[in-house]
DNA sequence: GGCGTTTCTCAGGAAATTCACAGGCTGGGC
DNA sequence: GCCCAGCCTGTGAATTTCCTGAGAAACGCC
C-alpha cells in the first residue's frame, strides 16, 4: 500500500494502514540517530537499540517490519544477535550494515534469505531504497508498492536498476543512478546541492560540493540529450526534475 | 492549519490549535534577538538557548517543533548539542545556521532526514522560509500547509519555486523570487522599503536602499507586464500587493 | 596484474545575477 | 502651474554561480 502525502512524497504502509516499523540495532549514536531522522522522515516508525540484548527486547516488543543491523556489536557479533532475532520473528528481513573490508563472504551467508547489506560508509538514499526493497519483497505492505518510479516519459526500476526515456534504455553509473532516484522520488521540488550531498552521497564524503554539478551534467547528457530537458536549474536554489514542457 | 490572522498574514498552528514552538540555539545575543523577534512576530512561540546545556533542558521542557541550532557554541560544539537534542526528542526537525565556508566539512553527516540549513548570513525571509518548510514536512501542524501561494491570478510555489500569473510561468532570480514571496506572503499590506530590506536581504547587507526599488522594478517587469498592476506604490510608505482592478 | 570503468578534482570559460550610479519621471504640496 | 522629494529604470561592471573538458586516482573485473 502507498499513500500519497500532502507534500507529494509517496509513503510506504502496512497492511493494516498503520506506518511501516523499523528497528535499528546500532551502538555508534551518531550513526544511529541518523538514520533513525532519516527513517522517521520516510513516515516510518522507529525504534533503536544500542546492543543485542536490548535488540532482541525491542524485536519481541515492538514487532518491526524489518532490522537495520550493525554487524559489529559490543555485546554480541551480529550473527547471534541475527540467531537470536530470528527466533523472535523468523520472517522479519535485515538490513545488515558492515564495513567495506568485513568482506563478503561472511555477509554472503547471513544474506541467503531475503536479507540484504550495505558497506559503510553508506548514502542515506541507499539505506532507504534498500529497506524500500526488502520491506516491499517481504509482504509487509500488503499491497505491493511499485518499484517503478515515473517522471513523464522517463522510468526508473528501482529493483532492476533498468531507466528509460521514452522507451529507450539508458545505462547509469551507481552514482548517476541514486543521483536520479532521489530527484525522481521528489519530482517539481527544487532539491540543493547541500540536500542532494547529504543524501546521495555517504555521509563521510569530504569532498567539493561541485560534484553535484558534475553529476547533473553527466545526467544530462544521458537523460535529457535529444529530448526536452526535464533536468532543471534553479539558479541559487538548486535542481528540480519534472515532466519536459 | 492554516489560519488567517486579522491583519491577513497566514499563520502556521499545530494539531492542537495552538501556535508552533520554535528553540533558538545561539550565543550570538545579537542574531539570537533578531530571530526571535522576527520569528514571534510570524506569530510563532519562541524560546532561546545560548548554550548546549540550557539547549538541552529548554527542549525538554519547551518541547519545540522545530530548533534552530548555531553550529558553533561555546561550551559544546554543535554535534553534541544536536545529539544530546535527538537523544530528548528524537523527531525534532533542526535547521542548522553555519557560516558559509563551515559548510562542506562538517554539515554532511549532520543533517539527516527532514534537516535543513542556511550558512550566514543569511536573509531572515530564507530562514522563516527554510523553518516553515520544515515544520511542514514534519506533520507537526496537523492540517498541512500548501506550499502554494496565490494572490489573485498569480501564484507562487514555494517547493518547485515555480511562479505563474494567469497560468504563465515566469522566470525570477533568487532575490526577486525571495521578495515576492514576501510580498505574497502579506498581500494588500503595505511595506516599507527599511520592512523589505531587513527581510529579504542579508543582514549584513551594507549597500543602496534603492536596491529595493530597483528589484520592485524587475518583478514588476516580469509579473505586471501587460496585466494590471499587482505591485503598488504608497508613495512615502513602501509597496503592497494585492490582485488587479 | 592489467585494463576498462567510475569517481572525483581542478580550472577555464560562459552565463546569469546582483548592484551602484545617474539621469529621467511623477505626484502632490504650494 | 511649479518644484522637489521620492521613485523609476537604463547602463554597465563586478561578482557569483554554473557548466564542462581533461586528467588523476580508485575501483572492479577478469
Amino acid at each position: 500500500m502507498t499513500a500519497i502525502s500532502p507534500q507529494g512524497r509517496t509513503e510506504m504502509l502496512r497492511a493494516d494502514g498503520k506506518p511501516v516499523r523499523v528497528l535499528i540495532v546500532d551502538d555508534e549514536a551518531a550513526l544511529s540517530e541518523l538514520l533513525s531522522m532519516t527513517l522517521r522522515y520516510e513516515g516510518w516508525e522507529v525504534r533503536s537499540a544500542g546492543d543485542g540484548a536490548e535488540a532482541v527486547r525491542a524485536v519481541r516488543e515492538f514487532r518491526p517490519d524489518a532490522v537495520v543491523l550493525d554487524v559489529v556489536l559490543p555485546d554480541m557479533d551480529g550473527i547471534s544477535v541475527l540467531r537470536r532475532l530470528r527466533r523472535e520473528e523468523p520472517a522479519v528481513p535485515v538490513l545488515f550494515l558492515t564495513a567495506r573490508d568485513a568482506v563478503e563472504d561472511r555477509i554472503a551467508g547471513l544474506t541467503a534469505g531475503g536479507d540484504d547489506y550495505v558497506t559503510k560508509p553508506f548514502s542515506l538514499e541507499e539505506v532507504v531504497a534498500r529497506l524500500r526493497g526488502l520491506i516491499r519483497r517481504s509482504g509487509a505492505s500488503s499491497v505491493r508498492t511499485e518499484s517503478l518510479l515515473s517522471v513523464g516519459d522517463l522510468t526508473l526500476d528501482e529493483d532492476s536498476h533498468e531507466v528509460t526515456r521514452a522507451g529507450r534504455s539508458i545505462h547509469l553509473t551507481a552514482t548517476e543512478f541514486e543521483l536520479l532516484r532521489y530527484l525522481m522520488r521528489n519530482p517539481r521540488r527544487v532539491l540543493s546541492k547541500a540536500q542532494i550531498l547529504d543524501r546521495v552521497w555517504s555521509y563521510d564524503f569530504g569532498g567539493q560540493a561541485n560534484v553535484v554539478e558534475l553529476y547533473v551534467s553527466y545526467l544530462r547528457k544521458k537523460i535529457d540529450a535529444g529530448c526536452s530537458p526535464m533536468i532543471h536549474t534553479r539558479r541559487g536554489a538548486g535542481y528540480l526534475i519534472k515532466p519536459g514542457e
